[in-house]
DNA sequence: TAATGTTACTCTGCATTACAGAGTAGATCA
DNA sequence: TGATCTACTCTGTAATGCAGAGTAACATTA
């Protein structure tokens, strides 16, 4: 059993359009459907199926408002979101950083 | 236009188990199927398949020996391959501003 | 030395994921 | 008030990920 062994990348953050879309919104804080579009330069089919699957996740959670003028939805982390990001970032450091 | 706009992630070594292939071989220059299984602790066919996917990008090349012994084959970064896991890790530095 | 096991893969098929584009509901605009 | 736009959502398809069965070459054990 040697250093790399154990260590595992979290399937959900691990994926090129869902680490872009972790490390925005905890530069961020929030962002709405839109900010995440235009910065990630996706569809909004493939925007909305990655943001489902953080949120199905329990990563991102989202808050729709409705009422004053047009409805808009934010996404935020949640604090699991948060950790894992983190333990994400830990991950990647020992694994990429090592001498076998 | 900010800063996290532009960066890629490459999809062929962004993916949990590449990316840990990657890393092995670039410290270890070359391993063998089973180095590498007994590693990623992946079932054969998923570690053939993602082998298969790094030797059709050009990022790893084989080298089959038969003869003396039993048949082995050893895999290794190309150059190519090389360089574009470096430049994965910047992309990587840049979008978490991650230290090192 | 025949049978059994082991290693080192490869192949196949199914489940999941990624993605684009069409669809929709509620504003806002001319 | 009809057209447009924004902010999503839904659906179908292509690509990917994965497990387990299959195979060929050698090693071991009876």
């Amino acid at each position: 059993m040697d250093a790399t062994s154990a260590i595992e990348l979290d399937s959900i953050l691990h994926q090129p359009v869902r680490t872009r879309i972790a490390a925005f919104l905890v530069a961020r804080g929030e962002a709405t459907f839109s900010d995440l579009k235009k910065e990630m330069q996706v569809t909004d089919g493939n925007l909305d199926a990655h943001l489902k699957k953080l949120v199905a996740a329990g990563y991102v959670k989202t808050n729709k408002q409705t009422g004053q003028g047009r409805p808009q939805t934010t996404y935020r982390l949640t604090r699991p979101g948060q950790s894992a990001f983190e333990n994400y970032l830990e991950a990647l450091k020992r694994l990429l950083s090592l001498r076998f």
